[in-house]
RNA sequence: GCCCGGGUGGCGGAAUUGGUAGACGCUGCGGACUUAAAAUCCGCUGUCCGAAAGGACGUGCCGGUUCGAGUCCGGCCCCGGGCACCA
């Protein structure tokens, strides 16, 4: 072997080793433990970017961690292949989206087999194939007669100059991106799953799911949003049907003193029919995108619509207005306003001069000035008839009966989930299976007649869907009763491909049935990694896929992912390197000039995987000179030849320095690594065991004999992290066997006992003094030891102790 | 606006259960090697006071709990992620 580090040549052999062996290709053993290590699937965007290296490096030292661990991994990878960035590649480039895609596709598979991760390829799986996406069609036809799918109207962002629909982000100060034009509000119809009828049960699985972050489960609890309410029916002054209102606040149903209803809803389009202010003004509530926090940081705005709902327990007249922050399609499209005690309807209140009336007073008795401030606590009622003097729970209870006795309303549960619009008017993505019929109204597409095909070849005009302009796609027998019939030509949403492909690595090659046994000894994923930015709707649409899934008897696993782990970003300069930023690093370049290992190395050094991880240059350097320096000690020390068996007799207090480091590591690590998922401190103890090395300079027989299991011991831990360089050294380090099939090292208990340790002594909390005490040594022993430090003594003086703590092992304080 | 994170030296970060703040690495400075440079190796590197021993201060800001707070509690400020059509 060549003495100087190149990494080049010492990563190809490794690479080849593992291809030529197929090691990481597995098959199902009931008889072996399985672990289920997965990353989020890219986008096949290009090239790989930074977010991509340190995400699939995290979960390669995982699964590679496993495999010492003895566990049978499964660790795959595919494309999520559709999307719109290869639509704008074709406006842009003329380039066809499935051209662009493929070549992506090659262009990054052989930049991931460059870095060495332990991907079995012969599952790898790609979405915008009819092999794959077939079985999300046949999924939906499913749905669809089960009733989890429907079609309803829904907003979308309209460009009015361009003709098309745009995404959020294709919305720049409420403009669209291309034409610059105002983009409106635009409701069409569309295809929807019916994520809410799972909202209970999604909910309710975060409490047992101990693998998720606290922070995740947190989110998605919030997202779900599950509030239980009366919903009240209004009279509406000269309309046959009553407004319907949903609260959570039913002890609050005497301050209202005006309601509002959303611009679409039919009150407001009535009232705008004989009043041009108000249709002006609906006009104008339209200007906006439909993101949610576009609306809710707008400016709040209203007008009166001159008719009255009659409240239903006072009888009183309560104005009604259209406003521009109710929404159609949350709820009832209507709100009850009670502005003392909301914090919205107190500042509208104010702004329109509409009266504010207390109902709720603090239940410590104290004065408060509604007129003055908002007061949006629980209380005791009053201002309100028969209710005064109750508290939230009984009032609650008391007018939800009364509703329900009355007919005119009733308790019921309420969620901010929405159902999942999964209809998208683009063209590169899975159809939708549905054949529309003038008689028989919407069909889905037969099983025998799926996959619905999407045509590969099309002219890219960038003005709406191609799919409309071509008519055999089009055009379409109707299922049910053969008549000419048009096939839909919208796509699927790209979260739907990304919602099962977990589970489709498992039985990729079926073309029989969407999941088999094999699904079944592989699900769940034991170890799910990605970014935090999907904490919400890939997370959550995932584990509503996977239920409808077990609900159509393809599985019998509802959890998809047992634990999860979201890595934080890479940051350039502060900001997030991404694809559409442009500030990216590419990781092609540092692979050529200092090998795959030093990229891996750096990405697990830099930060825990948790947060995000600043770039740097000079650190990636740092991390190529550390593996320089741990070639250069590995090959100094087989250099001068073979070493004997370590024989614990002949070792002085340097050797059992040394093996209590080596031991101490090996316990840090496997901690780091297999429970804490910090890469970054099993790093620095690897440069901490290995610098503990290099200063032991003794080419005793003892002496080598401790070196040795030392640096084997950092071969082992760090070939997670940097395989190549670890799999070349351990045959330096005289194996025949390959690394790959090395188990981890074992701590030996006896080596890391220790005669002296260190404690710290404190006066009053602060740090004044060190000892060394024997490890067994008792309270009363080193109390005595640190009062007779000198230092110790300056402090302490003639004050009288009133206390000494002393925490074993670690420090005494004396308290004066 | 709402929900979830984060804030520690010149920089990335460490401190795992309330117990030594700054491990490990980078940068910088000094030195060795070299004709020279690169590479490599050695030393120093939170701020202030001090010749040193040592001391004072110090984990975004303000306050609290505790023998002891980066860590717990209350109130703010700033930065990042998500907000349903980016993936």
């Amino acid at each position: 072997m060549s003495t100087p580090y190149h990494p080049e040549s010492v990563e190809k052999t490794a690479r080849e080793y593992w291809e030529n062996s197929r090691c990481f290709e597995v098959e199902e053993d009931p008889d072996k433990d399985k672990f289920y290590c997965l990353t989020m699937f890219p986008y096949p965007s290009g090239k790989l970017h930074m977010g991509h290296v340190r995400v699939f490096t995290i979960n390669d030292v995982i699964a590679r961690y496993q495999r010492m661990q003895g566990k049978h991994v499964l660790n795959p990878m595919g494309w999520d292949a559709f999307g719109m960035p290869a639509e704008n590649a074709a406006i842009k480039r003329g380039v066809p989206p499935a051209k662009w895609t493929y070549d992506n596709i090659d262009e990054m598979r052989s930049q991931l087999k460059r870095l060495g991760y332990a991907y079995d390829w012969s599952r790898e799986v790609t979405t915008c194939r009819p092999e794959y996406y077939r079985w999300e069609q046949w999924l939906f036809t499913r749905m669809f007669e089960k009733g989890l799918v429907y079609r309803k109207n829904s907003v979308v962002n309209w460009d009015p100059v361009d003709q098309t629909v745009l995404a959020n982000e294709q919305v720049i100060d409420g403009r669209g991106w291309r034409s610059d034009a105002l983009v409106e509000r635009r409701e069409i119809p569309q295809w929807f799953m019916k994520i809410t009828a799972y909202a209970d049960e999604l909910l309710d699985e975060l409490e047992r799911m101990p693998g998720w972050p606290d922070s995740v489960k947190t989110m998605q609890r919030n997202w779900i949003g599950r509030s239980e309410g009366v919903e009240l029916a209004f009279d509406v002054q000269g309309e046959a049907e009553p407004l319907t209102v949903f609260t959570t606040r039913p002890d609050t149903l005497f301050g209202v003193t005006y309601m509002a209803v959303a611009a679409e809803h039919p009150l407001a389009a009535r009232a705008a029919a004989i009043d041009p202010g108000i249709a002006a003004f609906i006009e104008d509530c339209k200007k906006t995108d439909a993101a949610e926090a576009t609306l809710e940081t707008m400016e709040k705005r209203g007008m009166p619509l001159g008719i009255s709902a009659i409240h239903p327990l006072t009888g009183q007249e309560v104005p009604l207005w259209v406003a521009n922050f109710v929404l159609m399609s949350y709820g009832t499209g209507a709100v009850m306003a009670v502005p003392g005690h909301d914090e919205r309807d107190w500042e509208f209140a104010k702004k329109h001069d509409l009266p504010i009336v207390q109902v709720i007073r603090p239940a410590d008795g104290s004065e408060i000035d509604i007129d003055a401030a908002v007061y949006v606590e629980k209380g005791i009622c009053m201002n309100s008839g028969e209710y005064d003097g109750l508290g939230f729970d009984d009032a609650f209870n008391a007018i939800a009966d009364h509703f329900e006795r009355s007919g005119r309303g009733r308790r019921t549960i309420n969620y901010r989930l929405r159902d999942w619009g999964v209809s998208r008017q683009r063209y590169w993505g899975t159809p939708i299976p549905i054949i529309y019929c003038d008689d028989c109204g919407a069909v889905p597409v037969p099983a025998e007649q799926l996959p619905v095909v999407l045509p590969e070849d099309v002219e890219f005009t960038g003005h709406g869907s191609p799919l409309k302009d071509i008519p055999e796609f089009i055009k379409a027998a109707c299922p049910k009763c053969g008549a000419d019939a048009r096939r839909e030509t919208d796509t699927f949403d790209t979260f739907v491909e990304s919602s099962w492909y977990f589970a489709r690595y498992a039985c990729p090659d079926n073309d029989t049935r969407m999941l088999d046994e094999r699904a079944a000894y592989w699900m769940p994923v034991d170890q799910y990694t990605g970014g935090v930015e999907h904490a919400i709707l890939h997370l959550l649409y995932s584990r509503f896929f996977q239920r409808v899934m077990r609900d159509e008897g393809l599985t019998d696993v509802s959890e998809p992912f047992t634990n999860l782990l979201t890595q934080g970003m890479v940051l350039k300069d502060g900001a997030k390197m991404s694809k559409n930023k442009g500030n990216t690093v590419d990781p092609q370049e540092l692979i050529g000039r200092y090998g795959a290992d030093t990229v891996r190395l750096f990405m697990m050094f830099a930060a825990p995987p948790e947060q995000a991880l600043e770039w740097s240059d000079a650190g990636v350097q740092g991390s190529f000179r550390f593996l320089k320096r741990f070639w250069s000690a590995v090959i100094a020390h087989t250099e001068q030849g073979p070493v004997s068996d370590l024989d614990p007799a002949a070792m002085n207090d340097a050797h059992k320095a040394l093996r209590r480091k080596t031991h101490q590591t090996i316990a840090k690590i496997s901690d780091d690594i297999g429970r804490r998922y910090t890469f970054n401190t099993a790093v620095a103890a690897s440069m901490e065991l290995l610098n503990a090395v290099n200063r032991l300079d003794d080419t005793s027989a003892t002496g080598r004999a401790v070196v040795h299991e030392a640096l084997e011991a950092v071969v082992l831990m760090l070939s997670p992290i940097v395989p190549h360089v670890c799999h070349a050294l351990w045959q330096e380090l005289g194996h025949e066997d390959a690394l790959i099939d090395q188990g981890w090292p074992q701590v030996d208990d006896d080596a890391l006992v220790a005669d002296l340790i260190e404690v710290v002594v404190q006066v009053n909390g602060k740090l004044r003094g060190r000892l060394s005490v024997p490890a067994d040594a008792d309270n009363d022993t080193v109390s005595a030891q640190a009062l007779a430090d000198p230092n110790v003594q300056r402090f302490v003086g003639e004050d009288a102790i009133r206390k000494i703590i002393v925490v074993p092992g670690r420090l005494v304080n004396i308290v004066v």
